[in-house]
DNA sequence: TGATAATATGCGTGTGCGGGTATATACTAC
DNA sequence: GTAGTATATACCCGCACACGCATATTATCA
């Protein structure tokens, strides 16, 4: 059954974050680490466990890999992502996920208006 | 993360299953064996785990079990379910459990017209 | 009391997966 | 080329859990 994979999939607490963000906008690893204040390998794992399972993507930006929920994810998941969004306001971790998101957002330099290209920790940014 | 833990529930096909059907009428193991076509101990099993989380309960009647979804389960459940049985005409698994269960209705004799008290599978009925 | 039906539970096994450490790969700047 | 940054993967351990078998429990009927 396709739906059980799909919950599967939103059944660990830091995968729920990671797809809870996406419904949002799309995001770099290093942005979930600073987000979600996890490591980067457990980000990565389960970004790949997302990925295996079609509900995200990532492409290449420079040395960054850009995650989005995949426009061909399974129809099943888009319901479970609008009830996640319409049930952040009542859980703190997620509200906060947001709250940073926010902060993120403000504090970079947005080259085109988005998130789409992460803010650098060291210098070497090459625009 | 409460939200996880409801996820979990989800994330198994015959959990699913159960939680469909329960979304529709309350049921007692006997008619989850006979819909689900599995065996006892996986359905009680899952029954088992669902209720030790809070989503289903069960109380007795005679010597059968009646389930339904717990009146105090937690919030975050409605929703999902609310869905499952949205997206059951999809799912071909579903339909078919859903059809069983009509069957099942219109061929028992309903002492209060519910399906609150199973069917018999020998004659040890005492009404 | 004894038999039988309906359901639950204890035990053993296998697997999926969450988490960490270390290392590999991809890319960029110099 | 080297160095450094960003991300992925291989390997390990431990645990939760899905499943089946056997057995226990609870209730009903004779």
């Amino acid at each position: 059954m396709k739906l059980a994979q799909v919950y599967r999939c939103l059944a660990d607490p830091t995968r729920l974050r990671i797809l809870h963000l996406l419904a949002q906008t799309p995001l770099c690893v290093c942005h979930f680490e600073e987000i979600l204040s996890e490591p980067q390998v457990k980000i990565s794992k389960h970004l790949a466990y997302l990925r295996s399972r079609g509900m995200v993507t990532g492409k290449r930006a420079q040395n960054w890999m850009i995650y989005s929920i995949a426009e061909n994810a399974p129809a099943e998941l888009q319901p479970s992502v609008r009830l996640l969004r319409e049930a952040a306001p009542t859980d703190p971790v997620l509200t906060r996920d947001l709250r940073r998101l926010q902060k993120l957002a403000c504090c970079r330099d947005a080259p085109k208006g988005a998130l789409e290209v992460p803010r650098l920790k060291g210098t070497r940014r090459r625009d």
